[in-house]
DNA sequence: GTGGTCTAGACCACG
DNA sequence: GTGGTCTAGACCACG
């Protein structure tokens, strides 16, 4: 039984970094914290956020100037909502649709839900 | 920061059993193991699982038999999915829409990708 | 031999606070002490007082405001008297029965006392 | 708080004694287990068993034969049921009342209460 | 052996 | 400071 989350510290800050990115929180071009800031504000080690900032920068997210710090890359937003899109369609979505197998729900009961939404999109608690 | 399932671990004990009463893995009348068993097979306090199974009995699922053990209740299916289905509705489902915001789709879209999937019912993994 | 009450101790200080919500003491909205308050006066674990007010807020008659504390909830009077009620007539009732049976009176006696209780309302002791 | 049975133990014992001559276990006649039996039986002190008994040969219900044990006395049952009758319209009708006040019943209500239950004998739990 | 209760004490989130 | 969770360990009733 898994009582702690099993994905990769790393990953969750790259995920915490990707969800600044799409609310705007940062925008192209703004530099963000250092990697001694953030492992100091999440507790972590250095060397794990140092992780997470290379990783990004692997997918084209973030971008390195030497001696000054990352910042969001010129096409950070449309890459980080890509690598976002792309987990929900292939990671979150399949699973979705098996807990709604489970409790008995078709992907049509989930279409309407969706069409009910539409009609009163405040129907659910925004954040 | 989460690094760890901010949900309880009884809560978590209880889904645990809820899916196998809905995967039919114990059914109506089955005796389930016993608390000092689950406790040993999860590494956790038997008072944790004790707190899980009371839960669940004052929620109509289990039943108790004093010095014999837990017993699935005779609607302990039926009560499980309807739990299951409140928590769903009223928990993962505006959690559901919220991350599709965030990603730019629509309920519209959200409807889209499940009509797609009627249309074709193994697109996404199974377990 | 029953020499100590064989009521757990957490039903008992749910009888209290039932009562003093009958009683007007505590009315709807009210704030009832803390846990620890409640645990220090009565001289019990703050787990045990913790056990009772959970019990008795899904019973629907406890309401919690996390980091402020216990009230007494909007329907807490009506809860109460339909859980005591419950109560006598479940338990307390055919106990009555059976004393009223060991001592030769029938439930014939029993409706004459209370007749007769109607006619002399103070007949009996008031608390 | 009173968790424990305020009753002093010495009487607790006298009720047990008392129950069991009016349902018939003991006989008018009958020699009662002797004091030390009954003290080893619930545990208790040998004085405190001596102590109920001499206070139910005081009250007519016991009756000594020295060197041989206690007797219920010739008028034993009468004696026990003139007791615990005393008791209850004393101490447990007014108890009783002040119950039904509490949970909003009327002695009329009672009292149709008691015509249910003549109407209905095995309404209740017998013991 | 099974459930059930209680204590003692720790630590957490929230405000 | 408030509620909330968890562990460790004890002891009980019931069968």
């Amino acid at each position: 039984m898994e009582f702690r989350n099993p994905q990769a510290i790393y990953l969750q800050i790259a995920d915490l970094i990707v969800e600044r990115i799409l609310r705007r929180r940062w925008r192209e071009g703004d530099r963000i914290p250092s990697v001694r800031e953030t492992a100091a504000e999440l507790e972590v080690n250095p060397n794990t956020v140092m992780r997470t900032y290379t990783h990004l920068q692997d997918a084209g997210i973030l971008e390195t100037q030497r001696g000054i710090g990352y910042f969001v890359a010129k096409d950070g937003f449309a890459k980080s909502l890509a690598l976002e899109r792309e987990r929900f369609l292939k990671d979150e979505l399949p699973s979705i649709f098996r807990r709604l197998e489970l409790l008995g729900f078709s992907a049509e009961d989930m279409a309407h839900m969706c069409e009910e939404r539409m009609r009163n999109p405040d129907g659910g608690g925004g954040q």
